[in-house]
DNA sequence: TATGAATGAGCTTTCATTCAT
DNA sequence: AATGAATGAAAGCTCATTCAT
């Protein structure tokens, strides 16, 4: 699976082969075959283990005793930081959250900690206490979301650096976006 | 070209191929190898399309002599416009903009209008007039960038309607983002 | 013609294609239609003319009245002569007078000036006079014949040079090759 | 490969496409992949083998202690029987040690046996005894090879047989060729 | 008569998948 | 359980041939 994810992230999914992934791998043609069915299923796999290990890693520091800001914050670094830390995962991810290869099952899992509905949570208690803007919390959290994943593509091909200035940057950013 | 994009659409990149592409475009197998020496030139064909395209309307009704606010808005609701009307063009080159299946030059080509220009000097030109927070300008492009494809994003898997009253909301989100 | 037999030349049939024909001759790819119904039958063609030229050239000078010696040296002579000013009409047709490519009428055509019949009858001559060997007259043929060539091709790949002094040595050594 | 080779004499490697050997050999389209990198390399991989072949051929019986007349018989001799038992590596190795298609390096490859280097110093040994005429030795090499392979040329498309009488004959009228 | 864009049969080649070892 | 040679369906691509202009 380190293979395939690696290889998907140098020469993108059209040019991944199977005989690419075997010879990346050091594995017989065949031994694929006694842990995933097909090609796909081996992607899904990729997939589910990243949306998984990227669940972990959102909610990660996270206490439902600290300040709305603070909680804020802390999922807006976490996502941010998990993109910092696994570029290939959070690429990965992210092309193929609205690809038609995956199918929609798999697309909307939830992940083990519930990270979506944590997000939302907080949005929603943000309006509730009128701090954020009344509008559809899947709307708002897109938004947020987007801005993490915008600045991170354009930190993995080098338009700028990310380091502490930047990063907070980016938080305050984000934070008032949707203030009301 | 229209069936490659579709097609591409439909079933992503992955799973395109020639003979998919000739029986929707109605002709014959050899006929493509006329204007194109290979499957990926008909795909950076559509690229290079698509982007000019974009271009184009991403700078449509803009006027160097509107107010900052009102160029600005106007660039972001171009964006999103293009988005909603053009939902194949612009998840294509969303996808292949960091996909390593095009080539850099491709990928960082000017399109006709010089549409990026004109978003980094509104940029610029609201942080010199101390209107928009000191960062690095790229950063900010990406950003704004962003909120818009993100939230394209969701709408295109239905998460969120794109109305009147939505589309106001995704403006100011992306305007108050940056102001300092 | 010209064309196809200079492609066949320098490429090999294998890879002569129609395309390059056209473009060599400068002419549209329907037009040759005009004259030839299919690959095979320009192929023909221009074997055909080949054998023609050589046929002409194998007899000039040729005269009935001339001494026996003097008469199978002028037909050695110019086979040789032919080999060395026309390369490609003589590689052409040795290598197609054996293949499959080449019917085996068209194979055993005859040439306007019979020139296999004349080399034959020199042979049939000599032998009655006692002077060549006995044997079957076209195994005679074929050894004399088949010097020529095989000098020919040595020359082609430039082993040695082809000068008066070693001309008068092949022609030496075929006539002595079938004396009694 | 000995589909391949039965397949080029039959109808020349103009017309041997990768199916024919496919079915020919009776194995599936994807095997001969795993050996041959496309189909130029099985082309040349077969004539390399019938070189080696040849060369084997060439050399067998030869004793160095033989007289020089004997030595050149049994070498005359050999080819002849080889063309004779091999006609299809004999006619393979004929039209493509001139073709453009097989590259130089292999063209001029030597056999495992040297046999060419056995040829030429009976040549060279001879001419220094005065029993062969004096000159090039290439060109002497090349005069009594092409008569043999004129000879075959012949006997293949039937115009004679080749039994012991012939054979004699040709084999005194190769030697008488190139005495003094 | 000359043209060359369009064609599609058929070629070479790839690659996911199988299965005997 | 691991292997990798063999497979063949299906892909990319070529090129002789047609036909409207």
């Amino acid at each position: 699976m380190a293979a395939t994810l690696d290889l998907i992230h140098e020469e993108g999914l059209q040019s991944v082969t199977f005989s690419k992934i075997f010879k990346r791998a050091n594995v017989g043609s065949g031994t694929i075959y006694n842990y995933f069915a097909n090609k796909e299923e081996i992607v899904h796999a990729v997939y589910k283990e990243s949306r998984m290990h990227m669940g972990e890693c959102l909610v990660k520091g996270f206490t439902p005793e600290a300040s709305l800001y603070e909680r804020f914050k802390r999922l807006q670094l976490n996502r941010l930081q998990f993109g910092i830390d696994f570029p290939k995962e959070y690429l990965f991810i992210d092309s193929f959250s609205f690809s038609p290869y995956i199918s929609p099952e798999i697309r909307n899992m939830d992940d083990a900690h519930n990270s979506r509905e944590v997000v939302l949570s907080v949005i929603i208690e943000g309006q509730k206490n009128g701090i954020f803007k009344e509008m559809e919390s899947h709307l708002c959290h897109q938004l947020i979301h987007g801005i993490i994943t915008s600045i991170l593509k354009g930190y993995y091909v080098q338009k700028y650096p990310l380091n502490e200035i930047q990063i907070q940057q980016i938080l305050e950013a984000s934070w008032k976006a949707i203030l009301v």
